[in-house]
DNA sequence: TAAGGGAACTAACAAGGGTAAAGTCGCGTT
DNA sequence: AACGCGACTTTACCCTTGTTAGTTCCCTTA
């Protein structure tokens, strides 16, 4: 890997930041997954990483593109349960469970540093690691509990505020806003499956979003004309996140 | 705590059970919460145990009761993002996170052991403490998922079949189910805050479901008549709870 | 035994969101 | 320039679910 360590270190970067409230763990962390690092692996666009029911066989830590982590029920519904990040770790249920019970797809052409931890010993071989593992789960669910918020409490024009503040601060946090526009690759069938609600009912709810002028849809990227007015239709609160 | 000995070694046997999947660890796991383990702490019925934005000071065992994870929004919504059973961990999340951002509070009365990890060296001292924390994190990640997909694809029906095979499968596992009748403190409120649907529209739910003779609602129990049927209904697989 | 309260149940109506189908726009290909 | 495709847009209609309001049941307490 040694022509590509830049971008290595670019993703390290992003986890060592996400996960500062570590401490000097933080750097343990860093080391302990640098030592581990294997491969760089790049999946196309659209290509399954990880299938359910399937057995993850090491971690990934993404240095660029953007993971679906969905679910297809018969009759052709799905749901996404969440989507990954540059700097975010994949599988960290791997290392503890048999199998993954969710699809991991590629949205974009994606790029991952694999990462293989020892079968046995982890926790008491890497301390590092075992933080990542815990902290990277704890996130995670944090996220998804406030997902669970917003497809049981909230109507169609709150979760999609509230959608689209999240990822101003996700995007943010590596990175990734261009002033105020977010520059996305997903179309709206994608917030329909993200918000649990239809494509016909995401294009009103864009429209009116549009009407208001508080943010602007657009293939590829979503102009948020009034983050405030978003935050506060949704009463966005973005501490679930635990970014710094 | 020399008298309530033999309550302390249930509850850690259930969860010693629930990580059975850790192999050996399981038992450092058991044996790391034994050395922190410091008081019996008993919570009334209805009573917080710790609330939105609060730091939850230490880590809780479940020794009995029911505890809900849930956020209350403007306008009286609510919303119950998970449960939590005997042999469960609370507040897994308060070694890694500055504050919570959900609400725990007590359904039923509660009996929990309180465990105080070290501020620091959790991860370098405690390989045991480190796997249950990332292994429950992982757990209630991988349910709030599941949560994720019957909020967000699932009609009334499914979601309530779903969420009656998920608390067949849960109390099971601990030694609560009774036959086919599950005994629960829920009220069809909690059902409605739990499944994100009305009060009513869980009523009209559950007469479906007596009609159909598929279950039997009442107050303080659920006879669960014909259990295939439920999980036909919400193509229920409890891999996703990765219960032994 | 009567009164009171909480939970469960029912009915009537309204609305948010889903379904179906057709039309438009932008863009790369030939 | 014409074609074709995918994504987005719009309209019309229907159905699931929510709202409001009122009734019944049962358990508790006086």
């Amino acid at each position: 890997m040694a022509r590509t360590d830049s971008s290595l270190e670019r993703a390290a970067d992003l986890l060592r930041r996400k996960l500062a409230s570590l401490g000097p763990l933080a750097d343990t962390v860093v080391r302990d997954i640098k030592t581990l690092a294997r491969d760089r692996v790049e999946i196309g666009a659209g290509r399954p990483i990880v299938k359910e029911r399937e057995r993850c066989p090491s971690l990934y830590l993404i240095e660029s593109g953007w993971v679906f982590r969905s679910r297809g029920l018969a009759s052709g519904r799905r749901q996404i349960v969440n989507y990954a990040l540059p700097g975010d770790i994949l599988c960290a249920d791997s290392v503890l469970f048999k199998a993954s019970s969710f699809d991991l797809t590629a949205r974009t052409a994606v790029s991952v540093i694999r990462i293989e931890p020892p079968a046995n010993e982890i926790f008491e071989r890497y301390p590092g690691l075992s933080a990542a593992l815990a902290w990277t789960a704890a996130q995670e669910e944090s996220i998804l509990a406030e997902r669970v918020v917003s497809l049981g409490r909230r109507d169609s024009l709150e979760k999609l505020a509230h959608a689209l503040c999240e990822l101003e601060a996700r995007l943010s946090a590596i990175g990734q806003m261009k002033g105020r526009t977010i520059e996305l690759p997903l179309n709206q069938e994608d917030f329909a499956d993200i918000l649990g609600i239809s494509v016909i009912h995401v294009n009103r709810t864009f429209r009116r979003l549009s009407e208001d002028k508080t943010a602007e849809y657009r293939k590829g990227s979503i102009e948020l004309i009034d983050r405030d007015r978003l935050a506060e239709i949704s009463s966005f609160d973005p501490a679930y996140l635990h970014l710094e």
